[in-house]
DNA sequence: GCAACTTTGTGCACGCGTTCACGAGCGGCT
DNA sequence: AGCCGCTCGTGAACGCGTGCACAAAGTTGC
């Protein structure tokens, strides 16, 4: 456990819940998969689309198609955090919504700050569907003195040294890296410093960071890797197929 | 199977090879785990690094340390694609990296449609991260007649509606969509018409599509929503250890 | 009030992915 | 040349997540 497991994509090992409540007031989660969590977020989407459309309750089935997963992960997912459905009839629409944004935590606003205001920081800057899902970006940061001063949407861009400083006072929790490959590391450990314990990183780097840090990676080159080697593979495929046709054996051109 | 299944973050069921090859001339690779895939893209990046810096072979341990993985898991993964490392050395920077390269299909340049040129897709247009690692954007289209036309780094904006002819004539073999929610579908029905087997999504929808085609989603907001749950866990966590300190069970306040 | 239908909640088995641990092979040193 | 140490490659076990299938429970119709 020495370097960090850096959880982008596939899972954390689990989320072993360090306390050890006796019996327990509250119904609280226990141990919720990590893969379960972000399909809770999924639900939670379709499940605000529903209610603009009025619907009020909706089956495991119907849910789980829009959603694009099998009904039972759908119900087993949902029982993790707890969740009350009524037996021959479904989930009411409004209750679960309220429940699943409790347990994400979407209740209170966390305030995000965003460091690297490049090409891509600067969209994330600007978009909308992060404050409207109640994800205000607070604080932006950048070193470039051209940019520093300037205000995006409204919000002022700081120098990446007062990190520390307005995180603390803005009360940020979650922090965005989107800068360059070489200054992420440095912006990580001044978000750390500055009591960020979520860290959302586009830059194609392992951030090393304390253990009760948490960081998750997003990482476009390498959605397109993964997508060209697909289209490689086919292709691969294709020609074997042919070959196959054609000679029975793979024959070297 | 009715629905697709949409392998975001987490897997796809596997890669079934189809075509049975009974001896195989080549040591082509035969099912490579997604996960693995993912992770080959990352150790690809590091090796590249490794090669700048002038490094002639790196060991299993070394590498897998950079990447964040554990050097087991990184011996697996290559031998995967059949990779040929020296027992008691370790690998060899520059075939290594090639060898990846060819297996994530980057030898060949792989030509990319944007639809939705809105404040991410803008972003994304002038990213360079894309271009410079085999993966130009030589298509753009939005439906905004106030965009179609003008040009973003170099690239004329073209109207959704021409799509198949443009994405044939330019040879596009991936698609990423950033469009709003409700015009994704749409978007995503014309890459495929226009013959795109491979997406990258960054609607908040789950695409419906064909069979043959390879759909990843990537989505910011989900994201974000996962680090708020990890906060909300922490912070229920942090008051039950102290209510534990303090009373020895969660008492009701 | 009872029976039949619908839908949730979940125990269980299967399969994939991860991890450990060890044998196999290669280079360097004497 | 032979031995020693190092590192790759991989068989096997473990654990997690998924999917099936069924019992429990609630609702509707008679």
């Amino acid at each position: 456990m020495t370097s960090a497991p850096q959880a982008g994509p596939e899972g954390t090992p689990a989320l072993g819940e360090a306390a050890a409540t006796g019996t327990g007031g509250a119904p609280a989660a226990r141990a919720v998969p990590e893969a379960t969590v972000a399909r809770l977020a999924v639900y939670l989407r379709m499940l605000g689309e529903l209610a603009e459309q009025g619907t009020d309750t909706v089956s495991s089935d119907e849910l789980a198609a829009v959603c694009g997963v099998n009904s039972a992960k759908l119900r087993k997912d949902l029982s993790y955090v707890g969740s009350h459905g009524i037996r021959g009839v479904g989930y009411e629409v409004g209750p679960l919504l309220h429940h699943l944004e409790s347990t994400l935590g979407l209740t209170h606003r966390q305030s995000v700050a965003l460091v690297g205001i490049g090409n891509l920081g600067h969209a994330l800057a600007g978009y909308g569907g992060f404050g409207g899902r109640g994800f205000p970006v607070t604080a932006l940061f950048d070193v470039d003195p051209d940019l520093v001063g300037i205000k995006i949407n409204g919000i002022l861009v700081d120098h990446v040294r007062d990190i520390p400083h307005v995180c603390r006072e803005r009360d940020v929790t979650i922090g965005m890296i989107a800068t360059p490959a070489p200054a992420a590391q440095g912006a990580c450990d001044l978000l750390v410093r500055a009591g960020v314990s979520c860290i959302l990183n586009f830059a194609p780097v392992v951030l090393q960071v304390p253990e009760q840090v948490e960081v998750r990676k997003v990482d476009l080159a390498v959605e397109l890797q993964i997508l060209s080697f697909h289209v490689a593979r086919r292709h691969l495929a294709e020609r074997e197929g042919l070959d196959a046709v054609n000679g029975h054996a793979v024959v070297r051109s």
